[in-house]
DNA sequence: GAAATTTTTCATATTTTGTTCACAGGTTGG
DNA sequence: CCAACCTGTGAACAAAATATGAAAAATTTC
């Protein structure tokens, strides 16, 4: 499912964008200014951003910066009529689209729905998961590692790709053997942890952060942590 | 298949509410008092429960109270229209919505299915909590005080997990033990005490209120309180 | 079908968590 | 102001989860 966050200090606007966007199936996650926002951001990724212009404490274009710095994630500016929006600077920060205030919730689900579509479209393209030193290529089947390339049996090759396509997001051995398994496995789900150990050995490099990291008593989760 | 308890003394109520609601699909268990109610949710949790205000033994605003220390389950009213029902005091207990008998059936089945939509669109919750300063991500078992990500066990985020889901609200330490640790726990209920303990350790800030509060002689409560 | 590779299992060592308990320190009500 | 009753705290101990290494089983390759 897709989730969308939803950065609008106006609680009833806040309100009435995720009711429509929840009928329609996505998952809805708010916050009320840019800084909580931003601070989201750091724990989680939405497939797409509904960002007001205008926000307490951080205003919508800084806010748009910030991401732009980290994240591609789709976004799309909300903006009152009054307030001037210069469409070419909005994209040259990297806003995906604009909603003018007020808007129809139709037109906004619309919207959303047309953004998220083009994104997945430019995204299909590249099976290609790219980190700082880690590049993942589906279609080839090759991992390459600080410069170098490694050798992944299918297995690991699987596991990586399930891993580094949800970022950030824990997952118990048990999801784990559901989703790279398959359904059901009937075996010992320690089996996953001998395959990160492996996963481990021939990803890492002296001086860098481990990428698959162990969330103690939950399962493991893949991402820098710092 | 939706279950709906209802709870009403007078058998021929009880008769139509149960063939109304059963031509349309739901599964309907009744109880004629409060006592079996109380009971039968001691077994089972329902999706919804009718409660007759006037029953016998036990009064329906006693029993609401009661659902209400372990339940979030949805709760409509049925009040005979003499009786006067303090709406404020009734949603203050806890209940979702009232109707005033006579009732038209449809009436009844709008009002259910209403409540029942409200509930399910309220229940795909948030998986991130966010207050001043603190944010909470359940995808992520991450959690960040003041800006700092700390390292939470698996019990502390759990429980936070709980407390922040809940808020202002007052569970016991016995209530606590079954939500968080499994219905049942044997063991001792000052293990709690140990574990909000290392909580508000992590969570603290100098000058800033701790957000898990000491309720004398009831257990805690999550909320910023000043 | 044998060799090589991959996957799984399992026992053990290691690390991290969870629980208990005793005592100190507060709070309440008579 | 005292007795009874809660709650906070820290440390010891128990329990649970993970990392690891090696060997067995399964699969693929030649």
């Amino acid at each position: 499912m897709e989730t969308i966050l939803v950065v609008e200090d106006e609680e009833p606007v806040r309100e009435l964008v995720s009711v429509y966007l929840r009928r329609e199936g996505f998952r809805v996650e708010t916050a009320e200014d840019g800084e909580k926002a931003l601070a989201m951001l750091r724990s989680f990724v939405p497939d797409l951003i509904l960002l007001d212009l205008m926000l307490p404490k951080l205003d919508g274009w800084t806010v748009c910066k910030e991401i732009r710095k980290n994240l591609t994630v789709p976004i799309i500016m909300l903006t009152a009529r009054g307030e001037e929006f210069d469409r070419v600077f909005g994209l040259e920060l990297g806003a995906d689209d604009y909603i003018t205030k007020p808007f129809s919730p139709r037109e906004m689900v619309a919207r959303v729905k047309a953004v998220l579509r083009r994104a997945k479209l430019a995204g299909s393209q590249n099976d290609v998961l790219c980190y700082p030193g880690l590049l993942i290529d589906r279609n080839a089947c090759r991992v390459e590692a600080w410069g170098q390339e490694i050798q992944l049996t299918p297995k690991e090759f699987d596991l990586l790709w399930f891993l580094a396509s949800h970022p950030q997001r824990v997952y118990s051995r048990e999801q784990i053997l559901e989703q790279v398994w398959g359904y059901e496995y009937p075996g010992d789900s320690r089996t996953v942890d001998t395959h990160i150990k492996k996963l481990r050995e021939k990803l890492k490099n002296p001086g860098s952060k481990n990428y698959i990291v162990t969330v103690w008593g939950k399962g493991y989760r893949f991402g820098v942590t710092e």
